[in-house]
DNA sequence: GCTTGACCTTCCCATCATGGGAAGGATCAC
DNA sequence: GTGATCCTTCCCATGATGGGAAGGTCAAGC
């Protein structure tokens, strides 16, 4: 099976796949006399592995660590369990934080009036001279980075 | 006031400083004969503005929209509000899929003994054959991009 | 006046996961 | 054999941020 087929039956994109695999996180495959890499239908079992440890926000250093564990048929289940646990709290952290960021802008929003006039608490706030304008502010030399929003 | 000192005052980094104004956030400042950057108090008031509204996880674009509403007297607050509140949107629509992710590994870890024994159904669940991990599977050409959760 | 250290300048590189696109070769269906 | 579709590698961009090098400036102390 060629690139394209293999990123279709994982849902991994071929540029992803070729990502993937110049970073080491999947081995390298066999190549046909022409060049084209030549995937498995085991391979398409761990591309989608792959693809649903990403789904559910691992990174790729995380991943590489529960791909290592799948295979490991003697791993322990502390061993997964640990590596998601510490997931979850990253993840819930993130959410803390974003959810403070949309409490702090329902609230200014709310006592805004929202009209033609141009008096604005939410403009207010951001150019007043307190200190922080979330309730605990983001430590300087903490240790989260800063929350990406993107879309 | 030079760079180091503004970004003393302001909490934003002299890099960021120098990047901002490199992508037209801020204008142009005025210059020492030995071309050092000099700042004035209302410049750094600026600076925090903007910090502030990092803090609220709004993107520079977003920033750029509040800056000049901000100096804009005669501004809308409907107009200000209505950026505020599409901001909410986006971190709310974050939250709900961190919290998907989370909930889903949480339930996973609650049903593995994570002792020393091999079987696990975090990782049986990963390397299943079923579709996908999450409830709503991230839609492939939708509007959402990948949630980034790195620390 | 000269040295030293702290500051400033610009420029380049890295992050992290992902996609876009160009230039060129391979394969396949007709 | 020709055109369409695939594949290859390579480079670039994203977004906000930091690291660091090479070199100029400034102020304080001798």
């Amino acid at each position: 099976m060629n690139i394209g087929q293999a990123a279709e039956a994982s849902g991994v994109s071929a540029k992803m796949i070729r990502y993937y695999e110049s970073i080491g996180l999947i081995p390298k495959t066999v190549r046909t006399e022409a060049g084209y890499r030549v995937y498995s239908d085991k391979d398409v079992h761990t591309l989608r592995f792959i693809r649903r440890a990403r789904d559910l926000g691992f990174s790729v250093e995380q991943i590489a660590d529960l791909v290592s564990l799948w295979q490991d048929r003697g791993r322990a289940s502390k061993d997964v369990k640990r590596v998601a646990l510490e997931h979850v709290e990253t993840l819930e952290r993130k959410i803390a934080e974003l959810q403070e960021m949309a409490g702090t802008l329902k609230h200014l929003a709310r006592t805004c009036h929202g009209d033609g006039r141009p008096d604005c608490p939410i403009i207010e706030e951001l150019a007043s001279d307190a200190g922080s304008v979330t309730s605990r502010p983001p430590p300087k030399f903490g240790t989260l980075g800063k929350i990406s929003v993107r879309e």
